[in-house]
DNA sequence: CCAAACTTTCAATACTTACTGAAAGTTATG
DNA sequence: CATAACTTTCAGTAAGTATTGAAAGTTTGG
């Protein structure tokens, strides 16, 4: 599993191996976890994810172990990050003693905690160092100084207005918000 | 200079150093060469980039390697980065041969210069592998299979419908996009 | 068209982050 | 309350990125 299927069994030389369900899971998690690295995501929480996005059924950890050829240590550490975030919800199977785990399945509800995660992480952090800048360099003479503090002052209210942008198009009322949006843009 | 400053000549022991034109602009660039990380940009680009955004004057290669304590390969490939993104231009100074590079210091404009990019690595790519994978799902028989060709395919319209919305939201039509935007959310 | 001034490239290295596997910890049940 | 089933932690290692510094490449003025 997880590797390039360099041929298929059926499947002529040079052509496009036949689809399975197996076969586009795994395009799917490969893909993604591939992507992961551009979204800041390490490659082992962003396969799980999409396993767990595309299984119907909740996984125990060691099937995930297995299906995407990780460690336990790896698992379970990526596991419990996604817990975290919201993404992934631990479930009990009854007459089983393990952690079985699924994935939220919303798509909106997905985008708003992405979107929040990231504004905790990339936009708040900025506002904040820029915010302490402006105050600082308020009080400076100088015509250097000034033009300084006047863009950090831009910068600090553009990224002011996009976190209450942030704010209010992340919140659960996506039906809405989104026809709105449309509209308007 | 960057580092941090353990203490000012007049400050008393333990007081907040007196802030001058050069400590603001120092803690600025500090603070988001470290956020750069968070941002997927590595540090000296993004402490490039904070330098140029406060320099009223252009700078040459050889001042930012200066004030930054950075290689002349390592200005010399960030700075080449900077000017691809658009966010840093060249410019020639009359008499003098070398390089001389300032930043955009439009907000807006920078905004759609980084919303464009993180679209373009972040976006497009998802968008490509589901559709791939919503094609490939399309036709597979059985419960199972067609649950997740449900799933690939809701997550592939809502990412299809955020890449329209970037696009439409980071054209250079600013002032009528942020006022509508307020008013709808 | 040579020499000086400047820019770019790139192999070596340092730094950062992710992953493994085994050991320690926890919990449920007979 | 002992044992077995399962989970978590963590030191060591591997993999991935960023940075340096020196050498090669370019351009410009004399």
């Amino acid at each position: 599993m997880l590797q390039v299927e360099p041929e298929n069994g059926r499947a002529a030389a040079g052509a496009a191996a036949a689809d399975s369900l197996e076969s586009v899971r795994d395009i799917f998690i490969r893909q993604w976890g591939a992507m992961g690295s551009q979204w800041g995501v390490n490659r082992s929480m962003a396969m799980i994810h999409a396993l767990l996005l595309v299984s119907p059924e909740p996984l125990t950890t060691d099937a995930i172990m297995e299906e995407l050829e990780i460690s336990r240590g790896n698992a379970n550490t990526n596991l419990r990050e996604l817990v975290d975030w919201g993404l992934v919800y631990p479930v009990l199977v009854k007459g089983d003693r393990r952690d079985y785990f699924v994935a939220e399945k919303d798509v909106w509800r997905i985008f708003c905690i992405v979107a929040r995660e990231r504004k905790r992480r990339e936009m708040e952090p900025a506002q904040k160092v820029l915010e302490e800048c402006v105050r600082r360099s308020g009080s400076l003479e100088g015509e250097e100084a000034q033009a300084m503090h006047a863009q950090l002052a831009r910068l600090s209210e553009f990224v002011g207005t996009a976190n209450e942008l942030m704010d209010k198009l992340a919140r659960p009322e996506r039906d809405r918000i989104l026809p709105n949006l449309m509209r308007v843009l």
